[in-house]
RNA sequence: GGGACCGUAGCAUAGGCUGGUUAAUGCGACGCUCUGAUAAGGCGUAGAUCGCGCGUUCAAAUCGCGUCGGUCCCA
């Protein structure tokens, strides 16, 4: 009789002991892992843990001694709450993090927060009814203002410490570095000196969109909310050459004031412009606008005499319309002054292709303006009123002399056209005002010039994750960066350390607060480095000794951040921390930081230190909303990280946003399809519930050196899952080096879900169900508890929530001397020794072949709980035949079939028959009067030659004694096989299921239906395991009770009756005397079945004695025979 | 206006760098089935003109150009 059990001697004498430590009430207690897997009574139970036993501390501290490896946090603004997408770049860090400690690296991770800016002032000033900046000092005044934002940022603070906290991210928040702290101040007016003496800082022209109202610059985000339609005049102006008789350009604007600080026209290069003859004037226009222009003017008859490119016409010189009023344009001689250049901003959507720049009056023209030389010539007020520059306008309203202006073009002769469009013009957000593009030449700067190459050349050794977020996007940015405007004319920044001397003029930069002190003419006692109290802050000049007052600006807040580097540890007070720590490993941020932070750390790492600052950075994509939508709080669909925890917690939110998509993709945040998520940890879960109900009966205890002593002695589904833990964990690793968070992610969960809970579970539960102490069963216990222990401490990077409990209640419970946390073990890597490629290969074979039978069972309709009596494989090589042989003992059970017959790979088996099919159409003309010899020879040939010849090339038939050659296209071939046979093709070959029954599969399939209802009946009534029952079978037909009588054993085994009772149709059992009693429809057999529990059965008896040690053998037996 | 990335069954993702039978996987749907761990699992069926257009090529989801849509950055 063949069995897969060896005897306890076939196991080298290798002796497996169950330790017995429970204590009798420990015993009653058989479950401590909650029958359902739920987060949200889970993690709370878990972050309790952490804080009572102090376990954040605790793994830092394990890994004191442990190589370094530094995280510098990038600081989230304490301005609002945290939404998903902050989340999922908080899950990343976390992930990075614990990998990095249980690899044992000493984690560097102090957590930051930028506290300054903008948005905090407009949330305070919304709060307080302040309608805009100049009202601050009005009504609450700035010490009040000041002390509004830091109340506001400090209750922000405290709500993204908790999310962060229960999102399970183990930072250091109590040594967290502030960006509104003075002592972080400090290193950024520290770093301001070192860049003012590098001749980096100084004062620039800024174009900013400006309300006239409000008197107030605005930010970009601020312009982007305010577009709306306004109407506005459009003309066409002539603009006279010099040198050229007769000849004009021709502009278009619609914002007439602007042509008062018109200093050049633009053209592109590229394009081709025309001398149009008008009358009798030349009129120069691109070539594609030429008939609109003409349309406008009203020019029926018009000429083109000339045509060139735009660039050829770079640097010819025009009279300025104003020249006679406006002394400036009288003064100035530069070069491109009053003059053509070219520039590819110019567009041929509307004008005339030549475009009017004033480089006072435009972000692009000022550009062209800088490029040319050409100074910026901005004679109007921040109120938007014309100074005496422009003495016919002098305090006039610029919008108001919109009308005034043509009407003057008009009556020098120099309007072609006037009229009015509608079109989409900046407005101010709060007052609804059109805005102004105002040079503003009071301006700060950090500069480019001579730290540009060195900017590149360290952002080239940073390793960017992906490539081209560095390279491309990030690198050319970086190439071409302009100068940072770093001042803000606002209230709660940083200040900006320039002083400037009210008589000489003269400016100092100061470094420190000490300095500050040593030159101050008088030092308030209650100074702290914030307005209004550093305003207050007068010095001597060294020059002339006139009195300094600072410049009233404060620092773009990305200043801030971007000294995080040296700030954020403290630098001034001590080196020593930043010597060990810079540059750090590790940064992540979302996308949008490429210019923010990236780049902010970036320039000011490398201007004082002479390096990028990080090593290697992971740009984010991302979060958007269910549609693909961007997420903001305009359009009501951002999802904030608090209604996240609430509503799925952590792990899953932690598990679903790094599984779903590489790091850098945008991702769309939908909370349904957590809930596939929330399967594959179900699964996951209840592998653990299944491991846990047989170790605990059996008293199981894991131990790693008689586990790996003895691995290579396992069955072989035990090695062949030992060997996939390997090739997973190095999935794993080098998924996790890369940031592949995804992919590592996805290795475990797909080896938890498919190898494990699909593959390996199924094969070793006969193994688990022996009642007897077979070594079999603790080979499949220790095979079990190690794979899950290694996959556990991976995915605690991700759900650390989970693997904590599972850690702390299923591991612990099973294993002496483990750590109190899974956060305390190590990372475990892989073993070669494991790796047996030989049988993953063979399991591969094995799930062809299930996936086979049971397509051909199905096509049948066989259910599998029906043995068959063979199963036959014809496979595609001697080596899958050889890897089928050596699986037989382990498929026969698994296939349900009595035997299973491996043919030679090649052959064609007996009992299909080839029929030949003549191809009457060819082989009519080529034989004629052969064919009935032809015909009759066919039916007595050797088909399966015939058939071989004819893929090769050819065949030759002898018929009368005369050789007739066959070609592949005279005959078909169909293979015909018995109608008790079912079959299946596979990668591995041809699968035939013998579906013929008889009696005792009748028997034996009638016996396992019922057993199922059994089943089925026990667990409605909530039975242990080990529970013994009394049992009462009634059969509709007499037939039925004779066959299950043949697998009574089996039935009483299975279903752990003592006592059973199997009867016919006439049969009356008590049925009132059972607990639960059932019918059932078995297709054309009724069952009644009745059941009681044993209530004499000693209940916590050990298992191995309650059973004869054989019963196990003996259901393996009956599925043998 | 400029630049970067993305667009593949109802949904979510692979594949794309390096062009090559029938575009893969999971979820969802449907039919059958298995189960004393299972709110799980197995087998099968249906479901995609790979956003659209043009080009290169014997051959395009893949390469190029354009276009539409989404997202981000810059202006």
């Amino acid at each position: 009789m063949p069995t897969d059990t060896p005897t306890k001697s076939d196991l080298r004498g290798i002796s497996y002991e169950f330790v017995y430590r429970l204590s009798p009430q420990e015993e009653t207690k058989m479950s401590p892992l909650p029958k359902r897997y739920d987060p949200q009574t889970l993690e709370p139970e878990i972050l309790d843990f952490w804080k009572r036993s102090d376990m954040q501390n605790r793994t830092e501290k394990l890994r004191s001694s442990g190589p370094p490896w530094n995280f510098l946090e990038g600081p989230p603004t304490t301005n609002g709450f945290m939404h998903v997408g902050h989340g999922r770049g908080r899950a990343m860090k976390d992930a990075e993090i614990r990998y990095m400690t249980m690899k044992g690296f000493n984690v560097w991770r102090r957590a930051g927060w930028d506290m300054q800016g903008l948005p905090v002032e407009l949330e305070v000033e919304r709060k307080e009814g302040i309608a805009e900046k100049r009202q601050i000092e009005t009504t609450i005044g700035l010490d009040l203002f000041v002390k509004k934002c830091k109340e506001l940022v400090d209750y922000y603070l405290e709500s993204w410490v908790n999310d962060s906290k229960r999102l399970g991210l183990w930072l250091d928040y109590e040594s967290a570095y502030q960006t509104r702290t003075d002592d972080y101040i400090e290193h950024v007016w520290h770093f301001l000196k070192l860049a003012s003496e590098k001749k980096l800082l100084g004062r620039g022209y800024r174009v900013n969109p400006t309300c006239p109202r409000c008197v107030t610059a605005l930010s970009g985000h601020e312009v982007s909310q305010g577009y709306k339609t306004k109407v506005d005049p459009s003309i066409y102006v002539k603009f006279k050459l010099i040198d050229r008789q007769n000849e004009y350009l021709v502009i278009w604007t619609t914002t007439p004031f602007t042509l008062l600080s018109n200093e050049m026209v633009s053209v592109h290069p590229d394009f081709t412009y025309v001398k149009v003859q008008v009358d009798d004037e030349f009129w120069w226009i691109v070539e594609n606008l030429v008939e609109t222009v003409m349309r406008k003017a009203q020019k029926t008859s018009y000429q083109e005499v000339e045509s060139l490119k735009g660039s050829e016409m770079h640097g010819w010189k025009y009279e300025h319309p104003f020249k006679d009023e406006i002394k400036w344009h009288r003064d100035h001689t530069e070069k491109f002054m009053h003059a053509v250049v070219t520039g590819t901003h110019v567009t041929v959507e509307d004008g005339s292709g030549l475009v009017h720049t004033a480089p006072g009056f435009g972000p692009d023209d000022f550009e062209v303006g800088r490029k040319y030389e050409v100074p910026v010539f901005c004679p109007v007020t921040p109120s938007g009123l014309f100074t005496k520059e422009v003495p016919m306008f002098e305090g006039k309203f610029v919008f108001d002399t919109n009308l005034v202006v043509p009407k003057m073009l008009r009556e020098k002769g120099l309007l072609i056209f006037e009229e009015t469009i509608e079109h989409e013009y900046p407005h101010c957000w709060r007052c609804d005002t059109p805005l102004l593009y105002l040079a503003d030449k009071t301006q700060w700067f950090l500069k480019m010039i001579g730290v540009r190459e060195r900017l590149v050349e360290e952002n080239n050794r940073v390793e960017w994750t992906p490539e081209w977020a560095g390279t491309g996007r990030f690198g050319d940015w970086v190439a071409n960066a302009d100068d940072w405007c770093i001042s803000r004319s606002r209230v709660w920044g940083s200040p900006l350390p320039v002083w400037v001397c009210d008589s000489c003029k003269a400016e100092t930069v100061i470094g420190s607060r000490s300095e500050l002190k040593r030159r101050a003419v008088e030092f308030p006692k209650d100074f702290e480095m914030h307005r209004p109290w550093v305003d207050r802050v007068v010095l001597k000049c060294e020059k002339c000794g006139g009195m300094m007052h600072r410049e009233p600006f404060v620092t773009d807040c990305w200043l801030d951040s971007g000294m995080a580097h040296t700030a954020g540890v403290g630098y001034l007070r001590s080196q020593e921390l930043f010597k060990r720590l810079f540059p750090y490993d590790f940064i992540t941020e979302a996308v949008d930081q490429s210019r923010g932070w990236f780049y902010s750390l970036l320039y000011t790492s490398v201007v004082m230190h002479g390096t990028a600052p990080f090593k290697a950075c992971v740009s984010q994509g991302h979060v958007l909303d269910e549609e693909g939508g961007k997420m903001s709080k305009s359009r009501g669909n951002v999802v904030w990280m608090k209604d996240a925890l609430r509503d799925v917690g952590a792990d899953l939110f932690r598990l679903y946003m790094l599984s779903k998509s590489a790091p850098w993709s945008a991702t769309n945040y939908c909370q349904k399809e957590m809930e596939f998520t929330k399967k594959r940890l179900d699964v996951l879960w209840n592998v653990f519930l299944f491991t846990e109900t047989y170790m605990e009966l059996d008293r199981y205890r894991f131990n790693r050196q008689r586990f790996v002593r003895n691995v290579e002695t396992f069955d072989l589904e035990d090695r062949w899952l030992v060997s996939r833990v390997q090739n997973v964990l190095k999935e794993f690793h080098s998924n996790m080096k890369q940031y592949l968070y995804h992919l590592a992610a996805r290795a475990l969960l797909d080896f938890v879900t498919e190898d494990l809970s699909r593959v390996y579970l199924p094969l070793v539960k006969k193994r688990v169900w022996l009642e007897s102490d077979d070594p079999k069963k603790v080979m499949a216990y220790d095979t079990m508890f190690y794979a899950l222990d290694v996959m556990m401490r991976c995915l605690n990077v991700f759900t650390p929530f989970l693997t904590e409990k599972l850690h702390k209640d299923f591991f612990t419970r099973f294993c002496e001397g483990l750590p109190e946390s899974v956060n305390l073990t190590d990372m475990p890597e892989p073993d070669e020794t494991f790796v047996e490629p030989d049988i993953e290969t063979t399991f591969e074979v094995l799930q062809e072949l299930r996936s086979a039978c049971s397509y051909a069972r199905n096509k049948k309709g066989v259910k599998l709980r029906h043995p068959v009596s063979r199963v036959i494989v014809l496979p595609t090589s001697p080596e899958v035949a050889g890897r089928i042989e050596s699986l037989k003992p382990l498929l026969r059970g698994d296939l349900n079939t009595r035997d299973l017959e491996v043919l030679q790979s090649g052959s064609v088996p007996s009992f299909t028959r080839l029929v030949v099919k003549p191809n009457y159409r060819t082989l009519g003309p080529k034989f004629k009067a052969m064919m009935t010899g032809l015909i009759a020879a066919l039916e007595t040939a050797d088909l399966t030659k015939l058939r071989s010849d004819l893929q090769n090339g050819q065949a030759v038939v002898t018929v009368d004694g005369k050789d007739l050659t066959l070609a592949p296209e005279d005959l078909d071939f169909e293979e015909s096989m018995p109608d008790n046979l079912s079959f299946a093709d596979s990668k591995i070959g041809r699968v035939y299921v013998d579906t013929t029954r008889t009696k005792e599969l009748e028997a034996e399939g009638l016996v396992r239906d019922v057993t199922r209802r059994v089943q089925v009946m026990r667990k409605e009534m909530d039975l242990n395991v080990e529970q013994r029952i009394r049992l009462a079978i009634m059969f509709s037909d007499k037939e039925s009770v004779e066959l299950a009588q043949m697998f009574s054993d089996y039935l009483a085994t299975e279903t752990r009756a003592d006592k059973m009772q199997l009867v016919g149709p006439q049969g009356r059992p008590a049925w009132k005397q059972f607990a639960h009693v059932k019918e059932w429809d078995l297709e054309d057999l009724k069952l009644k079945v009745g059941m009681s529990p044993e209530t004499e059965t000693p209940k916590a008896a050990p298992r191995k004695k309650a059973r004869p040690a054989e019963s196990g053998r003996k259901r393996r037996s009956v599925q043998s025979k």
